[in-house]
DNA sequence: CTAGTTGCAAAGAGTTTGCATGGCG
DNA sequence: CGCCATGCAAACTCTTTGCAACTAG
């Protein structure tokens, strides 16, 4: 797979990496990429080729029917321990010493070994969170 | 939502007891209870009740396209980390000062609050580690 | 030239919905 | 009896696929 060099699937990787470790749905990728002349269909193929190749996350956001795709091409993105805000979207890196001292507690513990690329921990960022504090005041 | 108590609504609530943290499709459900009765729209509903309710959790699952519930009704189950072999597709509870410990300490690094309903965390489980072994050897 | 890639439209899969019927309270 | 829930089938949405045309190497 992503033998050739095509100029779509160039147009689609520049794209991805404009938007690192973003929530885009196919649809939002294919509308985007509309413009420069990248069909449906060659957005849904390039997207499963690169999850083949784990450098894209696909899941899904509770209640939506559609799939995300969170693309962390880098190496360093893949090895980090994703943080994901259910209020604004945003998505971030744990520090690295905290995840390796929670993912080694994990395996101590419980007998279970992280999957890091595969894990993502929700909850509310702080931003979001001095935004409730305003709304309630 | 969910006022009167259909014989299709018992025998569907008795099935999902008797299936507590386990990673179910609607289609699953559907055909388990097909011959009870009960239709595919009725088993789609009901999830999506119980799902505003809380009481169940839908998600997907790495490369399928459908989604999967996991039903946690009681109190305990809702308020417990779950913990997710992506190999067998076991799902079990984090202790609870394991859990508590990890969110605090994300909470002081990260500024980040965990949702523990919303967070499921993925990995392999002793018993599938096991087994890789014992294939390797 | 050969094999991978694209675009289009059609097929698929899972889920949702409209409407008439039936059942709970 | 009134309202909610059900069943069926049709509608929808997102995604995948077959196939012919195209293009990179």
């Amino acid at each position: 797979m992503a033998k050739y060099e095509t100029k779509q699937r160039k147009v689609f990787l520049e794209y991805l990496s404009k938007h690192l470790d973003e929530q885009l749905t196919a649809i939002q990728i294919a509308d985007d990429l509309k413009s420069s002349g990248i069909s449906r269909s060659a957005v849904y193929r390039n997207l499963s080729d690169l999850e083949l190749e784990k450098k894209i996350h696909k899941y899904n956001k509770e209640g939506s029917r559609e799939m995300y795709y969170r693309y962390s091409g880098d190496a360093e993105c893949r090895d980090a321990l994703h943080l994901s805000c259910t209020e604004c979207g945003c998505t971030f890196h744990m520090d690295q010493e905290t995840a390796d001292n929670i993912i080694g507690r994990i395996a101590r513990s419980e007998q279970f070994v992280v999957d890091k690329q595969e894990t993502v921990i929700y909850g509310i960022c702080i931003n979001c969170l001095k935004k409730r504090k305003r709304n309630v005041l």
